[in-house]
DNA sequence: GTAATTAGTGTTCAAAAGAACACTGTTCAT
DNA sequence: ATGAACAGTGTTCTTTTGAACACTAATTAC
């Protein structure tokens, strides 16, 4: 859709563009002139046309022109993070986050981030070592499905929620801890999946 | 620094971020005078200058009142990321990165990044498996002088960069993998630290 | 050859926007 | 009781801003 850009346009964007990350506010057609040392207001009209024909600059609030602050921010996402998971809650609505930090989804392959869809804990402990996953390391998650092998936090008969490999032993779901030191866990009734492990950031000491 | 806000403030500033948020531009006196249905446009021109006196809010470019954008954005960064580091590239500035992605710094305890001061490299091969570092990680790295113990990302003798542990032995800088196969790295001419370690980001298959 | 696109100059206009001034009334701590 | 902060009304002013109109000129596609 974004048809290709003259030199000039390019030039022109990058001005806009660099403006608003810098101020937070697209610039007037006169600063754009200053700029551009154009005689006339007119030319940058002219620009401004065709950037937005070509999709690249739209007329915020019936105002100034600029580019929408998504394209700038590149898909943000407010990620709640959590400490321990807490028993019996479902949906995770009333448990309040420990933090929230903003990060980009894109990152894990990620591109239509929904509410309450992804959400981060901050492993405990050493019991998935040999997954390459430490104490402290955050745990992002993604609300799905989880297939057989697949890394997940899961609640347990209505306890608290740890991080293991969903395994299937007879049938039956068990988890199995990444250290020899754990044993397994067999749910006595109940196994609930409330995220599938899809990435990991740590923090270096 | 940032005073109590009282209740009326409170929702001039939510609109306001709110406003600002889904329009990418702050809104007009008029706007929000329209919005509280005040008589007089003066009205806001009070709460704007106590939010301002508050630092909740400041001048865009000379113009509308509205949220800092970096205060939304809350810090995003462009991370470089390179594949295999080049040899003999001691500013990196000459380098092309692979690719760049917006992250937050703050994640890894970095609240004032520098041009050329963060950057990422994509990990390849097992050779820092045991300090649990896999292949196809992300290393993000920082520009400083490393200290003995650093994982650090180096270039010796003018060859390839690799991503080692910084360690001495009878007084000189060797590099040493975290995978009993490989040897240590002894470097014959230079070795010359092009990052330390600061985090990772992996993406779960 | 002609039409469209790009890239401008020069001028003018009306609306929108921030700002200021004078003034009213309430609450609240000193 | 008094001043400070808060929350407004009503009016006016100047500057900024987007937009329009007429016109020039080079390039490129058909």
């Amino acid at each position: 859709m974004s048809k290709q850009l003259t030199e000039r346009q390019h030039e022109v964007l990058a001005f806009i563009s660099t403006f608003q990350a810098e101020k937070g506010v697209p610039p007037s057609t006169r600063e754009i002139q200053r700029h551009f040392k154009f005689a006339s207001q007119t030319a940058v009209m002219g620009h401004l046309r065709s950037l937005a024909n070509k999709g690249m600059i739209e007329q915020l609030a019936g105002r100034v022109w600029g580019l929408k602050t998504n394209e700038i921010q590149t898909h943000l996402f407010e990620l709640p993070v959590y400490g321990t998971i807490p028993a019996g809650l479902p949906s995770m609505q009333e448990q309040e986050p420990v933090e929230v930090i903003p990060f980009n989804p894109g990152l894990f392959g990620i591109n239509t981030p929904r509410a309450h869809h992804l959400w981060a804990l901050r492993v405990k402990g050493d019991s998935m070592i040999d997954a390459h996953i430490l104490d402290g390391d955050l745990a992002i998650l993604v609300r799905r499905e989880p297939r057989v092998g697949d890394i997940v936090a899961a609640l347990v008969d209505g306890t608290t929620t740890t991080l293991k490999q969903l395994v299937q032993v007879r049938g039956k779901n068990i988890l199995r801890a990444a250290n020899k030191k754990y044993a397994d866990i067999i749910p006595e009734e109940s196994l609930e999946a409330q995220g599938v492990l899809v990435g990991l950031i740590r923090r270096q000491a």
